[in-house]
DNA sequence: TGAAAACCCTGTAGCCGGTGTAGAGTCAAG
DNA sequence: CTTGACTCTACACCGGCTACAGGGTTTTCA
């Protein structure tokens, strides 16, 4: 199949598709005369397992991981569990962080329950004072952001 | 006082305070005969300010309107208020998403409770069944990942 | 049959919020 | 007077795509 019923097939972009190959998660298929990607249905099953891990918001070096796990021989999968708990650890952690953040959040729009003047905002007033914030470094670990 | 001062008082990089600058969060401060940047407090306060904010987890563009609407003139801070609001319901909104994510994660990481010989493993197995996802494009609003 | 639309290719740049170089100039201490 | 710490600019890189530009090929429809 061309690239574009692969795409289809999985409910993939196919500049996706392409950015998987380039980065070694999906193995470069045949080429047509054309210089068309002709894959077969192995390569289906590989990015549906792709996607189905990037929905559950693994990294694309977790889901490499995971790949070579699978294909090497005749081994147990602890490592595989071992795998799988990291990223729960990583998306509890993160879920935390969350509860924490729009904790402060809240008790900052606290501060300002009714429009006033500027000069009075207790929430411009609130992100003011430096809040002696430890700024913490808190390296991501992987599962980012807010917004 | 020079760069190096203002990223200890402030506990931010270097580079990040040149980065602010070339953002246009931070006004370019007059420079010194040697072309070294020179900042009076008002930097350290409004960087101090962005730090706070960030802290939070606010794009640079919420900060970007919160300091254009901190200094525009005599106006009352229902804006401000809005402008929080959307942010904690960009909090509130990963935090469910993450939730989803986990319960899924631990329904998935229950097929294999003890290592088994890889064919076998719940894990891979359960990856491997396309789950019939809806693909779900759902567009980032702000507050990311899992990592 | 022939033109237009739809597909495919490569390569490159952009998104966010920084981080980390390289290569050069400047300054303070021993 | 040399060493090291600081500063400057300009650029590449991170993840995980997304969106071009500028070509070639195939399919469709009148």
């Amino acid at each position: 199949m061309k690239i574009g019923v692969l795409a289809e097939a999985t409910g993939t972009p196919v500049e996706t598709i392409r950015f998987y190959e380039r980065e070694g998660l999906l193995p470069p298929p045949a080429r047509a005369d054309n210089n068309y990607r002709v894959y077969l249905p192995a390569h289906a099953e590989r990015l549906a397992f792709i996607r189905q891990c990037r929905s559950l918001d693994m990294t694309l070096d977790e889901i490499r991981a995971l790949i070579a796990l699978r294909e090497s021989p005749a081994q147990d999968c602890g490592e595989v569990n071992a795998l799988l708990d990291e990223h729960i650890g990583h998306v509890a952690h993160r879920i935390r962080e969350l509860r924490a953040l729009e904790k402060d959040l809240k008790s900052l729009r606290a501060r300002c329950a009714s429009p006033h003047a500027l000069a009075e905002c207790g929430i411009l007033n609130g992100l003011d004072r430096a809040a002696a914030a430890p700024a913490s470094p808190a390296k991501r670990r992987h599962v980012h952001g807010a917004h």
